[in-house]
DNA sequence: TCTAAATAATTAATATATTAATGATATTGT
DNA sequence: ACAATATCATTAATATATTAATTATTTAGA
């Protein structure tokens, strides 16, 4: 019983649901040689000429640690560059490379292809009142990141 | 427009909904040396006698190759044992020491509170219709396991 | 102006995730 | 009984997460 509670519990829930949806997107990055996390990079640097390595950061939700590591990785793959700030030194703006553009058109329709077939497998309702609640439950965490 | 689209798919949504909730119960598994994951183990070892390594990594939701890295690390801080199956020498049962059962009731007063204060936090209805789609949603996955 | 505090990126150390391979044991079909 | 196959835990290699510290630069204030 108690087993169970923690089995419903809201983590395990948000991650059984991962692990149920991120497979299939998942395996489209690794079929162009990326990690799912580098895909995510290169899915925000499609939509913005460069940005700040921080700002990176918050929009793909990966840890400024990390995403170093990423942006090493995928500088060294020459799909993305870096490129420091003469406003500000200590900012390091980071941009997609001619080659990381390239690969847009290859890969969005398969990602907007599963993304169409997920969501068409779950009632619409259901759908969207399970993005409303984990909309109002991530506002919690945005309010307790203004506060400290 | 686009990247506003990113920013509040499925699983963008699910990963800010963890980035708001774990860091509290991170902290109380953390102030007793802990990590999340070891903390998911010992939960699970706190309800069942002994448990075969593979199962708990179902439960757990962690990865089997993780998961014998995270056992490594609990038994030698004493609070798990393995112990080799002898119906089936294949399989190795985890459960918890004496040492691991005396931390329960020193953490799970602190798992239940903080749980019910974020519970608290939204309204009842939001948060079981984010549920319930998070159900719906993880049972894609399921299916898709049994069948492959 | 000069110093103390704040900020951005990076490094470091340890733990975990992902994917593939391996070794030991069980099971199945013949 | 035996060979092929399947299953369980483990190892291996690489990538990422977590937490704390460090470096370079900027900003705020005396």
């Amino acid at each position: 019983m108690a087993i169970q509670q923690f089995s419903r519990s809201l983590p395990m829930m948000l991650y059984r649901t991962l692990d149920a949806v991120m497979p299939r997107f998942r395996k489209i990055f690794n079929d162009f040689g990326l990690t799912e996390q580098q895909g995510r990079v290169l899915r925000v640097l499609w939509e913005r000429d460069q940005i700040a390595l921080g700002e990176l950061a918050r929009l793909t939700l990966i840890p400024t640690p990390s995403l170093v590591g990423i942006v090493d990785r995928l500088s060294s793959m020459e799909l993305v560059a870096r490129q420091r700030s003469d406003r500000d030194r200590r900012v390091v703006h980071v941009l997609a490379t001619d080659k990381g553009l390239a690969l847009e058109p290859e890969i969005m329709p398969r990602v907007a292809a599963a993304y169409a077939n997920l969501k068409q497998s779950i009632d619409a309702e259901s759908w969207d009142l399970a993005l409303q609640g984990l909309q109002k439950i991530s506002a919690l965490g945005e309010a307790a990141k203004r506060n400290d």
